[in-house]
DNA sequence: GAATCGAGATGACAAATGTCATATTGCGGA
DNA sequence: TCCGCAATATGACATTTGTCATCTCGATTC
C-alpha cells in the first residue's frame, strides 16, 4: 500500500483528489493538509511514502516544504503538483531534489500512475516543463530579482534603497539593467514579464 | 436526472469533478468543456439543465458565457464556480443573472447539494462573497478602469492616450484620480490593489 | 434660461523614472 | 600577479509620472 499525504489549499480539488486516489487499490491517502505548515507537520508525524504538494499555498509554499524536507531526515518522496508551468518554479523544485513535478493539467488516473513509478524510484517531470526550462532561463541576478520584487510591491526607488542600504541611484541602475534584460519599456511591463515567467 | 455541463480549463479538476458528480444518483454529466467557446457550443447543442462555469479560462471567460446565455434563449441555469472571491467578479456575475456563484473552497458533495437546489429554482451564493461585496465597492469609473487596465499591460500614458483617442494629459489626470481613490502612491501600487480586489 | 455637472483638455510644476558614462572595490581564476 | 567581472556609487541628463488649477463643451436639472 502506498501511503500518501496531500497538501492543497483549494478544498474542492483536495477533496476530489483524496476521494479518487483512495479509490485506487494500492493507494491510501493518510492525510490532507490545507497549507504548507500543516503539511510539514503531517509528513513528520505520519511518515508517508509520498507527498503531493501544491506550490501556491498560504504560509509555507510547496517549494518551501520540499526544501525543508531535503534538509531533514524524511524518506518521503516529494511530488510538486501545480497549475504553473513556470520555469522559475521548476528550477527551484529541482534544487530541492523533488521526485516529481506534475501539472494539474493531467488526469487523476495519470497522477496515480506517476505516483506508482515514483515510489519505485523513478523521476517524473512534465515534458512541457522540461522544454520551457531550456529556453526561458532567468536572466536576472539575485540583487535584480530582489529589487524587482520590491518594485512590484509599489515601493519607490528611494524606499527600496533605504531598505536595502543602497543609494537610490544604484537602485535605478539595477532597474535600468532589468529593463534591458527583460526587453521591457518600463517597470510595470518588467514586473508583468517577470511574474509571468515565475522569476519573482 | 439532472443534466450538467462542466467548463473548467484545468484538466485535473474537470475530470475529478466529472467523475464525482457522475457518482451521484441523480446527476448526469453530459459534457465537459475546456474553454469558454467550447462550453458555449456544448450548451447550445446539448441543452443541459445546469452548467458549471469557471471564470478564468482561455478565450471566453465564464462570465462572458453567462452574459451570452442571458441574451439567448437557453433555459440552462448558470453556476459560476471559481477560486476567486473577488467582489468585481461577483457583481458582474449578478448582472448576468447567474443562478449560483460558488467557490472552489467547497467540497464536491456540497456542490451537488447546491446543484439540486438550483434546479428547483433557488439561488446559491457563497456567503463570503456577499459579505465582501458590501464592503469593497469598486470606486473606479469605467474610464478609470480602462486606463488602469492598459497601464497594467505596461503601456505609457502617451500610448494609452493614442489608443483611446484622448490627450496624454487627460490620461495623467485620470491616473491621478485613480491613485487618490485607491490610496496608492504610484501606478504599480494602484495596479496591485485593483488586481487584488478584482477591479480590473 | 440659468445653474450645475461630467468628460475631456491644457499648462505649469515637482518628483520619480530611465539612460549613460565613469569610478571604486574586492574577489576568483589563469 | 594580473585580468576581468560583479556589486556599488555618482553625476548629468531626458523622459515620464503625478498634482493642481483652470478652461471648454455638451447634457441634465431646476
Amino acid at each position: 500500500m502506498i501511503r500518501v499525504v496531500i497538501a492543497e489549499d483549494q478544498r474542492m480539488l483536495r477533496g476530489a483528489l483524496g476521494t479518487l486516489l483512495e479509490l485506487e487499490e494500492d493507494i491510501e491517502v493518510v492525510g490532507q493538509a490545507e497549507d504548507g505548515d500543516e503539511a510539514m507537520a503531517m509528513i513528520e508525524r505520519l511518515d508517508p511514502d509520498v507527498c503531493l504538494l501544491d506550490i501556491e499555498m498560504p504560509g509555507m509554499t510547496g517549494l518551501d516544504v520540499a526544501r525543508k524536507l531535503k534538509e531533514g531526515t524524511s524518506r518521503c518522496k516529494v511530488i510538486i503538483l501545480t497549475t504553473f508551468a513556470r520555469p522559475g518554479y521548476f528550477e527551484r523544485a529541482l534544487e530541492a531534489d523533488v521526485a516529481g513535478y506534475l501539472l494539474k493539467d493531467r488526469s487523476v488516473e495519470e497522477l496515480a500512475q506517476s505516483i506508482r513509478k515514483i515510489v519505485k524510484g523513478k523521476k517524473e517531470f512534465d515534458h512541457e516543463l522540461i522544454l520551457k526550462s531550456f529556453k526561458d532561463d532567468n536572466p536576472l541576478t539575485d540583487r535584480e530579482r530582489e529589487i524587482l520584487r520590491y518594485s512590484a510591491q509599489g515601493y519607490t526607488y528611494k524606499e527600496i534603497a533605504h531598505t536595502l542600504f543602497l543609494s537610490a541611484g544604484t537602485v535605478r541602475n539595477y532597474m535600468s539593467e532589468i529593463l534591458q534584460k527583460l526587453q521591457a519599456k518600463n517597470k510595470v511591463e518588467a514586473i508583468r514579464i517577470a511574474k509571468d515567467k515565475g522569476w519573482i
